[in-house]
DNA sequence: TATTGACCCTATAGTAACTTCAGGGTGCAT
DNA sequence: ATGCACCCTGAAGTTACTATAGGGTCAATA
C-alpha cells in the first residue's frame, strides 16, 4: 500500500500520515526501490484507531496515551473509561457554551428589522455592554 | 488609563490588547513620558467590542469585518445581519456534530464493563470500524 | 536616598494539529 | 521522450493567543 492508498482508505491527508509518522504516532514503514513509504495492514487498523479518536474529539496527546493502553491487552481498561468519561464532561461543557451563545445570537438576529446599522440589535449586542 | 486598567474592565490579558494592536484591530493609542500606553474611552468601547464578539464566537477575520462595518452609522446593516445569520447555522452544525459524538462515547462508556481492555467497549469503539 | 514591588516596554518563540510551499524525484503510459 | 499522477524532504504558514527573556518606569517605603 502506497501512502496514497493509505489516504483514500482512512480519509486522511497524505501530509497529515507523514505528521503523524514524524510525530511517533504511525511507526515509520518500510520503503521501496523508489524511496517510496509501503504501508501494512497493521498501519492501516493504527491509523485507523487515531482517525476516529480525533474524529470523536480527543487531542492527540490523548491518542497517544490510548495507543499506549490500547496495546496491553491484559491490562485493566480502567484509564481508558476515566479518559473517555472526562472526555464527555468536556464535550458536554462545550456544547452548553455553544447553546448559550447560540440563543444569545438568535435573539439580537431576531430583533434587527433590516435597518440602518445605527439600529442594528445585532451591532447593539456587540457594543459596550461588558465592561465590569 | 494605562493598559492594566484597559485589561481589567474588559476582562482581557495585557498581551492580549497589544496583539489586537499589532493586528492592527486597535489604534495604537498615544504615549505618555515614560512610553506607557495611554488609553481613551474610545478605545474601551472598541476592545469590548472585540471582545463581546470572540465571546460569541466570531473569528477576528469577522471582528474586523463586523468593526468596519459598524464604523458606518447610516449604512444598512444588511450585511451585519448576513455575517450573524451564517454564524449561527455554523454553531448550530457545532452542536449537532459535538452531540453526536458525545452519544456515541456515552454509549461505549456506558457498555463497558470496566474488564480488560480486550473485552472494553470503548477500545472497540475506536477500532477499525471507519475504514471506508 | 536607596530600594522595593507592581507595572510597563520590545522582540521572539511557543502552542495544537495540521496545511502549504518550494524544489525536486518516480513510474507508467503515450 | 514526454506528460502526468504521485511520491519525497524540509521549512514556513495558519489561528488567536500565551509565554519568555531582558529590560525600563514609577510611587511608596525604610
Ligand atoms: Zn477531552
Ligand atoms: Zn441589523
Ligand atoms: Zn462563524
Ligand atoms: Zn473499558
Amino acid at each position: 500500500m502506497k501512502i496514497g492508498d493509505l489516504a483514500k482508505l482512512t480519509d486522511t491527508r497524505v501530509e497529515t500520515i507523514r505528521y503523524y509518522e514524524k510525530e511517533g504516532l504511525i511507526p515509520a514503514p518500510s520503503r521501496n526501490s523508489g524511496n517510496y513509504r509501503v504501508y501494512e495492514d497493521a498501519h492501516l487498523k493504527r491509523l485507523s484507531f487515531i482517525r476516529r479518536s480525533r474524529d470523536l474529539g480527543f487531542t492527540l496527546e490523548q491518542v497517544r496515551t490510548l495507543l499506549k493502553l490500547a496495546d496491553n491487552r491484559d491490562a485493566s481498561c480502567m484509564e481508558v473509561d476515566t479518559i473517555a468519561a472526562e472526555h464527555i464532561v468536556e464535550i458536554d461543557r462545550k456544547i452548553s457554551d455553544l447553546t448559550l451563545l447560540r440563543d444569545q445570537l438568535v435573539l439580537s438576529v431576531d430583533r434587527c428589522q433590516g435597518d440602518t446599522i445605527a439600529d442594528c440589535k445585532i451591532i447593539e449586542a456587540l457594543a459596550p455592554a461588558r465592561m465590569k
